[in-house]
DNA sequence: CAGTAGCG
DNA sequence: AAGT
């Protein structure tokens, strides 16, 4: 932890919401540290580019991916899996900035789950219109830790249901510096992001950028 | 509702 | 099945 990031973070005033059972929202949480945020998000892409993934029926996702940390989540004809390579560059992914894992532990330390110490960061790039259909995140070996979801751009509507898909889910508008951590009981609960509404966001234009932080193993 | 590669 |  930077003496920067933890002044900044301990400066801001963020709510909390629980949205269910292990499972909250920080709102702001983020907030103050944007703009490192996305000076990040510049340096991994350059490195590893966004990329439309194609899943394993053959379709390809309409959110742009790109990973950082030890292994990153990567889906094609295949399956889905974690790689501690990207395919697309055929080198490693950029490694987690330090400012990342300390957003993340912190974020997990204020939504009940201390010490997390994530191995991998998706990021995702939602244009308008895209979206994430309903779905688990389960191709972790370690489900005891949990998942922190970070929050920057265009606001979201964020799906989150229960532990079988045909429960209906609970819609959240998640707006740039929002932070979600879920966990325990509701670590495997289906979520995902409804198509993005158009909009032009002060820093970001016409996009979210969502970071999603995981211990994989 | 559906298709793949890889493994046992 | 993070898809249509």
């Amino acid at each position: 932890m930077t003496a920067d990031l933890f002044d900044s973070l301990a400066e801001a005033q963020p709510s909390r919401e629980d949205i269910a059972d292990g499972a909250v929202l920080l709102r702001g949480f983020a907030g103050t540290i944007e703009h490192e945020l996305i000076a990040a998000v510049r340096a991994i892409t350059a490195q590893s580019s966004f990329r439309q993934m194609t899943t394993p029926g053959g379709y390809q996702m309409s959110v742009a991916m790109t990973n950082c940390g030890e292994r990153g989540w990567i889906t094609d004809h295949t399956g889905y899996r974690y790689d501690p390579i990207d395919p697309l560059s055929e080198q490693p992914w950029p490694s987690m900035p330090p400012l990342f894992r300390d957003l993340a532990r912190r974020a997990a330390e204020e939504g009940g789950f201390p010490s997390f110490a994530p191995d991998a960061c998706l990021v995702n790039r939602y244009e308008p219109g895209t979206r994430l259909s309903l779905h688990q995140d389960k191709d972790e070996l370690d489900l005891s830790a949990p998942i922190v979801s970070v929050s920057l751009g265009l606001p979201a509507t964020f799906l989150f249901g229960g532990m079988a898909r045909s429960d209906k889910p609970r819609r959240f508008r998640l707006v740039h510096g929002d932070v979600v951590v879920w966990g325990g009981v509701t670590r495997l609960a289906y979520h995902g992001v409804a198509p993005l509404a158009d909009g032009e966001h002060a820093l970001l234009g016409r996009q979210r950028i969502n970071l999603t932080f995981r211990k994989t193993r």
